[in-house]
DNA sequence: GTAGTAGTGGGGTGAAGTGGGGAATAATTA
DNA sequence: TAATTATTCCCCACTTCACCCCACTACTAC
């Protein structure tokens, strides 16, 4: 089980630390993806073939099938976790979320998501004034 | 699994260079088609063998089916990889996609897509913008 | 205080991407 | 048919980047 948020940087050759907590849990690969909001996704290999085998489920005769593959699979990389535990960043992802130096990575149950920090701190504070309208949607579907 | 996006370029010769990461995966041989959205499509030959065994099924009496598979068959060319790992692309395929001098490989799952590099971003712009759509989509997968 | 762990920085090495020369083959033209 | 041009496929060379290992610092625990 993934939580907590951890504080990171980059450094210059793009990579970035997985959490010493979080190390067992990933194993030594990983697969890094686009994720909504403008955050990147990092899955360990388990996690991820088990999307991987309802995306393929998925018809390709239809454009938004395939925009989603694209943006779903060709979005993906796989990454191995570097003997600091560390994984590597390509540019195109890094683009992708904007990422600069200060990144948060945040533990979501089965997954990790990097964030540039400005970004979170915005998604966070623009999250918490709307935790009661959430909450109340929540307990409409019986969460809690 | 063919994952990743790799921004290559097309020498004065066409030809381009096959990631190193999707060598292993597609062999020495590939057939190279037209794609769908203005793209080309690389298989490998083993994934194309059970594509054209789809395309077969389909029927014939249909005016749209033939279509289609004129374009996707009358289109198709074998390529050999070069010893060097690259792959060459004949001028109608090259002109088809609107290849430049810089290109997008991706890979999506069981086949290697071949983009212009800006044909590419502009695509997947399009795509992000749809990410609420995307959400919802995988929602109903099951993905979160 | 000392030992151990986590996060960060950096150097070295080998592989990947790219450009180009040259031979063999195919196509075109005189 | 012969000659010229174009195309394809081999190999070699250069540059950059990803991955390996090692080092330093800050913090925590005993």
């Amino acid at each position: 089980m993934l939580i907590g948020e951890y504080r990171h940087t980059i450094d210059t050759k793009k990579r970035i630390a997985v959490p010493a907590n979080f190390r067992r849990t990933v194993g030594r690969k990983v697969i890094i993806t686009r994720g909504l909001d403008t955050c990147l996704f990092v899955y360990p290999v388990k996690q991820w073939e088990l999307m991987v085998e309802k995306l393929s489920k998925l018809s390709m005769g239809q454009a938004d099938t395939r925009g989603f593959n694209r943006f779903m699979l060709a979005g993906a990389v796989e990454s191995a976790v570097d003997s600091m535990g560390r994984i590597l960043i390509p540019d195109f992802l890094k683009e992708f979320a904007g990422l600069k130096t200060k990144v948060v990575i945040a533990g979501i149950s089965d997954r990790i998501e990097i964030w540039d920090e400005e970004r979170w701190h915005e998604h966070v504070s623009k999250i918490e004034k709307q935790a009661d309208v959430l909450a109340e949607k929540l307990g409409e579907i019986g969460v809690f």
